[in-house]
RNA sequence: GGGCCUAUAGGCUAGUGGCAAACCACCUCGUUUACACCGAGGACUCGGCAGUUCGAUCCUGCCUAGGCCCACCA
């Protein structure tokens, strides 16, 4: 009698088993088509949390399908740990902050912190079973990585897509960095909108702000061509309160006459609006505010305030001389960074951007050249690149991170790119390898990084030029990316855009698509304090469970978690371990040879299985492996275990003649099953292939099987790397149909008795089933436990 | 404001132009040679309105609700 399947233990093993025999380890000489995944690097900023958990083993589910279907899979592990993320996890468990170091403390206070701290985050996707090739591994912090993104930067400089300007760029004052358009996010907030007294001439007119602050960087008042009340103002000049300068008053068809007063002044910048009118009609740029929140020179007696501060002063100035008329309490929306949360500012400011504008046209092509799954995700890219404003900025005033390859000259300012071999180059150490053409030798390094979606769109190059040289051509393009849908507008848009510009190609053929987890139809955050923790699930439930829950939604839809699926994940997986035990019990003495007559009966349920194979071969295929899961499930259930096991039970207990022929299907289609099974949870279905299947001659690392007398036949080291079962056999199964339809019957009218299913009858069924079903008579009469079966309308009698 | 997705039993999910399904929960019964983490059975359901159709849960349109992405936000 076998012991309860301990999960645990079993899981740490069969890691520690895979990691020792290389049962992942990408051979770049197998043979197979090669099957390159762009597995995404997961940004080191704490734990794995659930989604990851979720996401990365539908992933995984297709890349072990494949590597079982015969493909040579290239599955690489990274992590992506260079930028903000992982600056804002040091400064917080390390309890200090970046800007009060020397840079290069802080660069070596993260590194340490990584190199702590990485395995242990690592083991996490070790223990939710993802199959990666670990020695496949890069940071896109690490040397390898930097090369990589600096050459980047240099093709493209090299193909005229990198320009540096003088541009209101949005800008964090909290964490003192240029920010992109994929960084900002909405937040409702709290605000005034003040009505104040502009004079013009003696006229006075009323503005609302929300930003009263900005009134000495304002260039221009504006209404509507269309509004009758201001048209006297045409060509008038107001004065500023508070400050006494005047600016122009002009028409535009973006003023709003519905909102606030209907006249609205423009300052450099408050917003969006604010640069478009600047640049529709030239007007002069004018910085209210610093690049660390406060007030310039320009705010006057205000100058060195935060802008807090700031707001209130000039509120109640206002106030005092009897300025401001109106204020009401508002509550709108308005651009956040989405590491801190505080308010977006424009600033002027010198940064880098990617030109690719003009380039919206291809990017609709090259999006349409790929396979998406599911489908419906391609309109997600499609509206991102309808709705792309402004090219890439890729500075960030930050720390840590891969540096710019950039110095400028000390006398004539010409920027100056590094050379490719002497990638990576830190220009705060190392130097040009030529003097400027202006003669001089003297630089000043670019402090600047760049943003992390400029390294981490390279992934695949990073991933795949860690192998030899030779072979690197069969990698790309990649067969797969797969990823999350919130960042398609970013980690995917951009990897297309960079193979497209850097290699005139797609980075892969197809994307896979991943839902995320909700709590009760929400989506988990931090911030709301709904996560759930894999590692907590895993504890209690295990990770095959985990994953067979994973498997539970079609892809990219999101999946509420619910703790009842993770039971009746574990129910499964006691299930596939007790069958398994009772089909080895029974075949003892099973000899591999194949018999010479397969019954009937047998015969039939092979048949069955091979449908199962055929459908679930072609849901793999389509990535469908939720309904893979569910009808391997169901088969393995119903018509596995609580039907055919019934059936061969009475002839192998009897040792009926014919029972040859049970063990052989026995053993054949429970290896099927468990292969079927194997993708959605590989470590059960490793233990049981172990136990009982492998031939012990080839499990010197596993440790003894267990059953006395039986020996295991197959010779490969891993069922994850055994052959996906094939089907051949096709064909009617009309009277094993039946046969489980009368078997149903006699069952319903044994519970109505309220008998024992074994309770013994006397079944008469109709003349033309026992016609129908006459090569398998003897097998309803097993499982029924039938006396006799008489001819006659469908009767069953007790005895 | 634009887009995408979703709406099926008490809960979570399948699915089909013609009987609506699995699992959990619930109720009844059974259970001594794998499994009480079992087996047999029961009960309950297609968001609303219109259209196409012999027939619509499925196709079309509108509405409602929720989620997500984007834009706007003086």
């Amino acid at each position: 009698m076998a012991e309860n399947y301990d999960f645990k233990q079993v899981e740490e093993k069969i890691i520690k088993f895979w990691e020792k025999e290389n049962v992942f380890k990408f051979n770049p000489n197998k043979k197979g088509q090669v099957y390159a995944i762009d597995t995404p690097p997961p940004t080191v900023s704490g734990k794995m949390h659930i989604g990851h958990a979720f996401s990365y083993s539908q992933q995984d589910f297709l890349a072990r399908y494949h590597r079982m279907k015969g493909d040579n899979v290239f599955y690489p592990f990274g992590t992506d740990d260079n930028g903000l993320p992982t600056e804002r996890l040091v400064e917080k468990t390390k309890n200090v902050h970046a800007k009060d170091m020397s840079r290069e403390d802080f660069i070596k206070l993260c590194m340490e912190f990584l190199k702590e701290e990485l395995p242990r985050f690592i083991h996490g996707w070790k223990r939710i079973g993802v199959s990666s090739d670990f020695d496949i591994y890069y940071s896109t912090i690490n040397e390898h990585s930097r090369r990589i993104s600096q050459w980047s930067f240099l093709d493209l400089h090299k193909k005229n897509r990198i320009y540096r300007k003088d541009a209101p760029a949005m800008w964090c004052p909290e964490c003192q960095t240029g920010v992109s358009q994929v960084e900002i996010k909405d937040k409702e907030i709290e605000s005034t909108f003040n009505t104040i007294i502009f004079k013009v001439g003696k006229e006075n007119i009323k503005i609302a702000t929300t930003r009263p602050e900005f009134l000495p960087a304002c260039v221009a008042i504006f209404y509507h061509p269309d509004d009758k009340r201001f048209k006297s103002l045409k060509g008038k000049k107001a004065k500023v309160p508070l400050f006494d300068f005047e600016v122009p008053i002009l028409e535009d068809k973006r003023a709003d006459p519905e909102k606030g007063t209907g006249i609205v002044m423009c300052c450099t910048f408050g917003d969006q609006t604010d640069m478009e009118w600047q640049k529709a009609h030239n007007l002069p740029i004018k910085e209210a505010i610093t690049p660390n929140g406060k007030m310039s020179e320009l705010a006057g007696k205000y100058n060195g305030l935060n802008i807090k501060e700031a707001r209130e002063k000039i509120i109640h100035d206002l106030k005092d001389a009897g300025l401001l008329t109106e204020q009401k309490k508002i509550s709108h929306f308005v651009n956040v960074h989405e590491r801190c949360g505080k308010e977006i500012e424009f600033i002027k400011s010198k940064q880098w951007f990617v030109k690719y504008l003009d380039l919206r046209e291809d990017m609709l092509k090259w999006g349409a050249k790929l396979k998406w799954h599911p489908e419906f995700m391609k309109t997600r890219y499609d509206n991102w690149v309808k709705g792309l404003q402004w090219d890439w900025l890729i500075s960030n005033q930050r720390y840590f991170g891969v540096p710019f390859p950039v110095w400028y000259c000390k006398k004539c300012g010409e920027a100056i790119l590094a050379e490719e071999k002497q990638l990576p180059v830190n220009p705060l150490k190392d130097k040009p390898l030529k003097k400027c053409k202006c003669g001089n030798n003297e630089f000043i390094p670019e402090k600047d990084i760049l943003n992390t979606w400029f390294t981490s769109s390279m992934s695949p190059q990073i991933a795949i030029k860690l192998m030899p040289d030779s072979i690197q051509k069969n990698l790309f393009p990649m067969a797969l990316r797969p990823q999350a849908h919130e960042i398609i507008t970013f980690w995917l848009f951009n990897t297309v855009f960079k193979s497209n510009i850097h290699f005139g190609k797609n980075p892969w053929e197809n994307v896979m698509i991943s839902g995320f987890v909700t709590l009760e139809g929400e989506k988990m955050s931090k911030s709301k304090g709904n996560v759930v923790e894999p590692s907590e699930v895993i504890d209690k439930y295990g990770a095959d469970a985990l994953r067979f829950w994973a498997a539970g939604s079609r892809l990219g839809e999101d999946l509420d978690y619910q703790e009842k699926d993770l039971v009746t994940g574990k129910r499964f997986i006691t299930k596939l371990w007790n069958a398994s035990n009772f089909v080895f019990m029974n075949l003892k003495d099973y000899n591999h040879k194949k018999p010479k007559k397969i019954e009937k009966i047998d015969e039939l349920f092979l048949i069955k299985l091979n449908s199962l194979i055929k459908n679930c071969t072609e849901h793999f295929e389509e990535y469908e492996y939720s309904k893979a899961k569910s009808e391997a499930e169901k088969f393995f259930w119903s018509m596995f275990c609580d039907n055919y096991l019934e059936i061969v039970k009475k002839r192998i207990y009897e040792n009926k003649e014919n029972k040859e022929s049970a063990q052989y299907v026995l053993y054949h289609s429970l290896f099927s099953i468990l292969k079927l099974m194997a993708p959605l949870m590989p470590f059960i279905t490793e233990e049981i292939y172990q136990l009982y299947f492998k031939n012990p001659k080839n499990s010197s690392n596993f440790g003894t099987q267990k059953t006395s007398g039986f020996l295991g036949n197959e010779k490969e080291k891993s069922i994850h790397i055994s052959q996906w079962p094939s089907f051949e056999k096709e064909g009617k199964t009309d009277e094993l149909d039946l046969f489980i339809e009368i078997l149903s019957k006699v069952r319903q009218e044994k519970t109505k008795a309220q008998k024992s299913m074994k309770a013994e009858i006397i079944l008469s069924i109709e003349k033309e089933n026992m016609k129908k079903l006459k090569d398998i008579l003897g097998d309803l009469k097993d499982v029924t436990n039938a006396k006799e079966i008489k001819e006659d309308s469908f009767k069953v009698e007790f005895v």
